[in-house]
DNA sequence: ACAATCAGGACTGTAATGGTCCTCATTCCT
DNA sequence: AGGAATGAGGACCATTACAGTCCTGATTGT
């Protein structure tokens, strides 16, 4: 179903708490009361998203983490990165494609290919600060290039 | 990492492969061999396109498999959701967002429904013909309404 | 020194996925 | 009419990935 993973969702409220407060500090245990989230993994999330660079973290008494950009400079794709890994749509898109077997016979490969980094780019454009407010339509309206009869 | 299930991948191998001769009868197992898919498997899929009336299937000797439609009218979508069911980025766009704990408190939802609206109409302007041929670029260029600065 | 806090990793249980198999219904061919 | 080929449908299993928990160590403020 073209999921995301828990995590990742996660990961965007978290980061999305975060972003309205951005000048306190925030602990662990302090954003898993706030979000609902238990508090092991929302400190396990913590620890992903600051190690990708998204939050800043201060140890010691009184430590915690804290935005390490301004939410318009952070796209909801490196939270999704940061949680899941790479994106990739079929498994063959990943590193290289080595475990894909049907490598040799996929005629397919390339259009995946440009399907996936449509998404991507489509991800690429929405910031944290879009996730936060009641938010214009940053998404334009998919408008086909050329009008193909796809309907059913 | 929004991944795409193997199923629904391989559904779409097995699309192609039967649009390319699109005349013919395609047994399971001639498709099985043709894709390199275990027979089995391949097997399963081809019973599940078939009930999304995306093929249509001949019981009896020298019975098989045939295009429901034309490839030109068949969405990648339609093939995604018969093998994985409806697409939902995250799992409180399923159903109604029962199972969500966080319904109350979380500002993102409706964000998240644009994303996923995006992406689907982004996939539902493929047909399987586009992933036939070496296709042009059939996505357009990704291009956002109002220029922010989502850049890093 | 002590307490609070993050860092990093090991570990576990559950669920979903991919894959297999069996039996029944249908149709063609001889 | 009978047998062989084929799909329909569902039960079943094994593996994996994921979500979630916990423990130990490092760092820093009071």
């Amino acid at each position: 179903m073209i999921r995301l993973s828990k995590l990742a969702d996660y990961g965007v409220v978290i980061m999305t708490h975060i972003a309205t407060c951005a000048d306190d500090m925030h602990t662990a245990h302090a954003v898993a009361a706030a979000t609902h989230i238990p508090e092991p993994t929302a400190s396990k999330i913590l620890k992903a998203l600051s190690r990708a660079d998204l939050l800043d973290s201060h140890r010691g008494a009184s430590g915690g983490y804290t935005l390490a950009r301004y939410p318009v400079n952070i796209r909801v794709t490196e939270i999704i990165i940061a949680m899941d890994g790479p994106i990739a749509l079929t498994s063959c898109l990943d590193a290289e494609g080595a475990d894909c077997s049907l490598v040799a016979t996929c005629p397919t490969r390339t259009n995946w290919r440009k399907i996936n980094d449509a998404i991507r780019r489509a991800l690429d454009e929405v910031s944290l600060a879009d996730m936060m407010g009641p938010m214009a339509t940053f998404i334009p309206p998919f408008e086909p290039r050329s009008q193909r009869e796809t309907g059913v």
